[in-house]
DNA sequence: CCAAAAGTGTTTTTCCTACACCCATGT
DNA sequence: ACATGGGTGTAGGAAAAACACTTTTGG
């Protein structure tokens, strides 16, 4: 995985040297992970946790840039993943290699679009947010910080969320979704209310059964696109 | 003025080469403006209109050189205008040249802060957003079109329309400062009752006189920092 | 005294909030 | 029959929207 890095700086270019770096957010369990990798480059950094990234070719977009190194960090399938670029980073001493600016994204996922191995659980994949363990390389806290904060504004005044939901869901389960980003907890029926006003779902003509209690109504996002209206 | 453009690409560099624009805002006759500059770029740009940029140094954050190009390329001393970051564009074809990946700035002035010679309405100076002439080099219209959008969604839930306000100015100037950006009318009555129940600014002892009609209380905002609030 | 912009209150409607019980299913 | 989560309604308060007249000054 690592030797796919690329970030063999030569110091003293003549300009300022560009990459990009990816915060995969997604949803397991009711809680809000992030999907780190492992940096090793001793002396700076040995074997921390740190975000998918590398640096940007000449004839790739930095939104495609970001995509290939998901794909070639994580081996997740980048067209599974919704992405929006976050910020960028160009403070002159971020990366202790050299002059590297960084073209942040945020990328959401659903859970049950991973296949099996995109799912690994291993030492530096994926980390739950509630765990305040973060001490990642580079500047990458001061990036997953920002991509938090930008998730959970960004999910009160437009329909991102889907992009983080199954195809097919229940109110209830995307009642817990928001709670889990925004660690607050929701009015069930207020919630609903809110929810059923926008007009932004549509009604499944099947339900959920299986659980141990009533089948639950099954709903789907009328549209694919990223639209905005006030949530909550 | 060009001169200082150093935008003097090699083709076939190893990485993408970075840049800094800036949309550069200010409300003048309650008319939102922008700061353009003339760009000579033959064969592809004969003295076509654009943002001030240019290339980031290796060792300035894209904010300096954001800066540093206000400053070279209009005049204007940087330090009178604030700043926030608004998009990078990466498209592999958006300067005809060669790869450059540009950071954009918006950036905001009260109007009243400048001296004459940065208001000067030259040829390519200060046009006003109202007038729907632009065809601008590269891919500034897109550029300029973002930060319209983020400058008006921006009004709506930060204090940010303070950074293109005089230090002190009266309730109508303020009410049309939005109208100018929003492009909407705005209740006079439903306003002030919306401001003053947000407690953002602070009455002055002054009044402006000299006007032919009653002389209006006169306001600042009681913090110089932008905050979030929700304002309209 | 007239023109011009400043300033101010009330009513209606819409939205948000708080809150508790019955329902459908699996075991 | 019971445990589990699904599903629903109402009342009170806050905020938003609609709407028109009086006040203060300069000329």
């Amino acid at each position: 995985m690592e030797k796919s890095d690329n970030r063999g700086l030569k110091k003293n270019l003549r300009f300022a040297v560009l990459a990009s770096d990816v915060v995969l957010f997604s949803i397991n369990e009711e809680s809000l992970c992030v999907r780190l990798i492992s940096v090793n480059r001793p002396p700076y950094f040995v074997n921390k946790p740190g975000l998918p990234g590398g640096l940007i070719h000449p004839q790739e977009t930095a939104e495609k840039s970001t995509r290939r190194y998901l794909k070639e960090k994580t081996g997740i399938s980048p067209q599974k993943a919704y992405m929006e670029q976050l910020y960028t980073f160009s403070a002159v001493d971020r990366d202790p290699r050299g002059r590297v600016v960084a073209v942040a994204y945020m990328a959401l996922v659903p859970w049950n679009a991973l296949s099996g191995s995109e799912k690994n659980k291993n030492e530096y994949s994926w980390w739950s947010m509630a765990d305040k363990t973060h001490a990642l390389a580079y500047d990458h806290d001061k990036i997953l910080e920002l991509a938090l904060n930008r998730l959970r504004s960004r999910i009160r005044y437009t329909t991102l969320i889907s992009k983080l939901m199954p195809e097919e869901f229940t109110l209830t389960e995307l009642e817990k979704a928001y709670e889990s980003i925004l660690k607050t907890d929701l009015d069930k029926r207020n919630f609903r209310k809110k929810i059923s006003k926008l007009g932004i779902l549509k009604e499944l003509p099947r339900k959920r059964a299986g659980g141990r209690s009533r089948p639950a109504k099954l709903y789907k996002f009328s549209k694919n696109k990223v639209s905005e209206v006030e949530v909550l």
